[in-house]
DNA sequence: ATTGACTCCGTACCATGGTACGCGCTTTAA
DNA sequence: TTAAAGCGCGTACCATGGTACGGAGTCAAT
């Protein structure tokens, strides 16, 4: 039983929405993510709020940091397999760990190159640039 | 006046050096990153000691995050300008900082889904995935 | 002197995540 | 009803950072 007011959701009235662009949703119909309509008599392709959803959900997972193969292993997983949604849950947070950490020590290193020529300014040469060849 | 044991440093010996492929360093000097030295009567090129400084300085350089692009732009300041090199140490430094930020939130985004569905595991449903429809 | 490993060079290809273009058709608002 | 905006589709292209292939020439050790 569908609401009274249906309004023809259009890919691009889609896109506006979820904030997005039309090619980029395409580019996800065509790389398996979102399924496509079909089309109203050899006219348009109207999308429902579950097409909606699943765009969220793409969009989402995608500022999470994970792949879009690895959205396509959730969507795959789906709402029946909930020890393969932990699985890479687990693993993105093991990743996003690792980089949390490589960024701090860049940080740090880099900081440290800043203080270099910011201390030993005095003569020309930038001591950053000579150290920057061996770390 | 040079070393009396010249060590001949091919492009070979120069990528196990420092622990990269040739084709990566071909790719680095068809980027215009490092120079091709001369070719010895028309037979191999041998590179000094001074490109594989440079080498490594733009294998140190992307380590902390610059882009190919900005180790470009870290070789053209080079030691006359620091003021450039502070400048691009500066503006790493803020997207490291803000990359971390966003890591760490998500972090935090992705343990609470973790979490639902730990605690939530009674029904079959995963939780997290609907979860990520509307975060 | 030969042979195996390495180099040179051009060119093509890869993955990732999109973005653009253009033709023709459909919708919708005036 | 008619024009403008939007859609469908196929195809091509983009940036980034490499990686691979293959033929011909070179080098070094035996």
């Amino acid at each position: 039983m569908k609401s009274a007011i249906m309004e023809k959701i259009t890919i691009g009235k889609m896109a506006v929405r979820v904030g997005t662009k039309v090619s980029t949703i395409r580019f996800y119909q065509r790389s398996g993510l979102l399924e496509e309509p079909p089309k109203v008599n050899g006219g348009f392709r109207y999308y429902t709020v579950s097409h909606v959803g699943r765009l969220k959900l793409i969009l989402n997972a995608k500022s999470l940091g994970f792949s879009l193969e690895e959205v396509r292993q959730l969507i795959r997983a789906g709402r029946e397999r909930c020890d393969i949604i932990r699985g890479l849950l687990k693993n993105r947070i093991d990743r996003v760990e690792a980089e949390i950490a490589n960024l701090d020590t860049a940080r740090q290193t880099l900081s440290g190159l800043l203080q270099t020529c910011e201390t030993e300014l005095p003569d020309r040469a930038c001591p950053a640039i000579d150290r920057l060849e061996s770390i």
